[in-house]
DNA sequence: TCTATATAGTTCGATATCAAACTAAATGGA
DNA sequence: TCCATTTAGTTTGATATCGAACTATATAGA
């Protein structure tokens, strides 16, 4: 971010750009209501086979605060794609859980998506992609590890 | 995003997830008010040496949509950090300004940047870094050319 | 010249996001 | 047992962001 340090910033100034980029691109295909936010949660319970999670544990998965998940949770629920119970082992805690509902929506982003994704296929190699992944997760680690 | 293609999806979720970690790290300690989206703006005209730009320009240059950038600009001319006057030979267009205190503002986030931007150097290597830059710039190249 | 189209900017309504401050429940120690 | 601390979740108020629809000006073509 700084003119002190140009390979930094150019670094984190990339990656801010391709994430917008690719956020808006998936975001314009998806199903009229549905965001990238909300899709994120529907596929992680597919994705992880997980039938219930918490709202503490989704936000923690998607490195977002507990307010933000609160509000997406409530949207979610709001369109029946997720029910939301009190945790009978916690009486802090709640349980979230997919609705067929949100697993039907799930597939239905999924197909959508795989528009943009060919596309994007079509422009970036598996060679640069494969290159960028390690890496990327060394980034992410390391500054997953200096939050704390 | 699918799993039909986990390697499109983890880097382009790896992207994400450090976006948001760096973009919340620097917005910590950035003066009360300033956001990282503002910041980028007064550091645009610095480092570009630009004296004025439209906001068109603006947003192009951020890859942002003209209504985000009417309101970001809205919110940085009532701080007092830039002017934003009629554009003499365009009757529909304006043109941007950074005022002295825009100036004095930019240093300072600068100044409190080199904080967190000092703490990635110590977990992050430069050799990574410098592997990562290419990489990044070719794909948001190509995702760039994609919108057309 | 006139009209159609393109461009600059704004307004509106929505979602995602954060920090700060709050309530309620669990936990741990004296 | 009781209180202090921690944890789960919510509420509030703010900014950033988008798409859609709008106004005003510029430009190009007939």
């Amino acid at each position: 971010m700084t003119p002190n340090d140009p390979l930094t910033f150019e670094v984190f100034n990339e990656i801010g750009i391709i994430q917008q980029l690719t956020s808006t691109a998936f975001a314009a295909v998806l199903p009229k209501g549905m965001t990238t936010a909300q899709f994120g949660i529907l596929n992680h319970f597919v994705r992880l086979e997980h039938d219930t999670r918490s709202p503490a544990q989704l936000a923690s998965a998607f490195q977002v605060t507990r307010p933000t998940m609160t509000s997406t949770l409530a949207r979610l629920e709001k369109s029946g794609l997720v029910t939301i119970k009190p945790d009978p082992d916690d009486g802090r805690g709640k349980l979230v859980a997919l609705t067929s509902a949100g697993r039907k929506m799930r597939e239905e982003c999924l197909q959508r998506l795989s528009g943009p994704i060919a596309d994007a296929h079509t422009v970036l190699s598996q060679e640069t992609l494969a290159k960028l992944r390690p890496l990327l997760k060394e980034v992410r680690e390391r500054l997953d590890k200096l939050r704390d």
